[in-house]
DNA sequence: CGGTAAATTGACTGCTCTCAATTTACGTGG
DNA sequence: CCACGTAAATTGAGAGCAGTCAATTTACCG
């Protein structure tokens, strides 16, 4: 578990102008899903769609911005501090994910810092919002339990398939949940950096990049182009269920 | 990574008798506490109390009773299954949690095995009362996100307390948040049995053994009775705040 | 093309796992 | 209350895995 140095994440995010949610194009999986279009004619606050580069910081533990984001395309990591000052990921989230959802509830701050991998567009909801609306349409709240259990869904998989067994097959299991939630063609993703597999896997830096080396010489990943490479489904599902 | 065989939990629950929610001696903490005594008048389902024994199971993963558990005495664990078929503790749960509230979405199963450490009390509450409870009384649907809330931040706190690091400093870390827990006094703690331990730490039953072993040579726990012990608060915090 | 950060590799140490053997704890029946 | 049987806990020995420290190599950005 290597220390690794507190770096001050960028905030330039450039804003992308006023959400309109009502054509939202993929408002199926966001969420408002259950809102009718009257909803979103007239807010106290405002809702705003960010561009945020690799790398930025949407929040930070122990802030209070009082916003959720919901993310419409990229990757967001969301860090703990854990009690040797070092950092793990908790969780990966994409397209459709809403997070920060903790501060919905009243006196309380964020519980991670959550920080861009690649590209990312996401809305600004500020609690205000999230309120008024809940209070005219009580799905919504049923809708927050759904993500909320959804985010629990994910946590436990977390404990269960990444934090269990020898560090190859944590990589692996990795490899083939990021295969899954890929929007890549034909077995493609784009693979992370070795010491954010380490933080998810709780390993060292060269310990993940061994494994990746190997996987590399063996041919169950093949590079692309750039971080994008083609893996082998079939050799990685091998490789969990080694012994 | 010991290959647990699968045991059936016995399930012969004694039961106490309806629940008296309006007169419950820690409804301030339990899952009603938003609500009017009123609330309690008259159900279609009934709320009843039981008390299970140790080493029984309150639901199984998969299975659908359509009913979640609020605890109101003794230690829960929630299992989940590894990719190897082993299990894994991915929670503890005590007096005042509400267990299985997964099943409240339509369609869907226990997500976990739940199982008793000790003699637990517990109310099951059938999820058409919840449902019925929640359209008129708008605020049990804000105290069941906190609830979820609550689950979510131990899982998060989870992975990164018991899930990093040496497991001489797991176990620590172990202790302590049970001695947190307790309601035992002056630092008192119902010790786990190892194989619960492994399952939490993510090792083997030899490597919890060794440990506890080592800890009660060392007079950081002292034994008081049965699985009773007395621990150093202080020497367990120096275990896990080495180097 | 240079400069920096990331990735890889090597060497070595220490930790954890596995397998196996005891030892201890505990509930049951005599 | 004691003997017995079973399950849990402990301990030992050896192999393999993972961590650390340090050196290179590679990738990427002006």
């Amino acid at each position: 578990m290597e220390q690794q140095h507190k770096r001050s994440y960028c905030v330039d995010a450039a804003w992308t102008g006023r959400a309109d949610c009502s054509h939202c194009t993929i408002r199926h999986l966001m969420l408002f899903s259950d809102l009718p279009d009257s909803a979103f004619d007239h807010h106290l606050s405002p809702i705003d769609n960010f561009i945020f580069p690799a790398g930025s910081a949407l929040f930070t533990e122990g802030q209070d911005d009082g916003a959720v984001f919901s993310i419409r395309r990229g990757l967001v990591k969301l860090l703990s501090l854990t009690p040797d000052g070092d950092q793990r990921i908790v969780r990966l989230l994409g397209a459709g994910a809403t997070i920060g959802l903790e501060i919905l509830e009243a006196d309380t701050s964020y519980r991670h810092t959550a920080v861009t991998l690649n590209q990312v567009n996401a809305c600004r909801i500020p609690a205000s919002t999230m309120n008024s609306l809940r209070a005219e349409y009580p799905r919504l709240c049923q809708h927050t339990l759904k993500m909320l259990q959804n985010h629990l869904d994910r946590a436990d998989q977390w404990i269960v398939t990444l934090g269990t067994g020898p560090a190859r097959k944590r990589v692996a299991r990795l490899l083939l949940l990021m295969l899954q939630n890929s929007t890549e063609p034909a077995g493609g993703i784009e693979l992370l950096g070795r010491g954010d597999m380490a933080a998810i896997i709780g390993a060292s830096v060269e310990t993940a990049s061994r494994i990746v080396a190997d996987m590399k010489r063996r041919h169950l990943l093949e590079k692309v182009s750039g971080s994008l490479y083609r893996c082998d489904a079939a050799g990685l599902q091998a490789i969990t269920d080694e012994e």
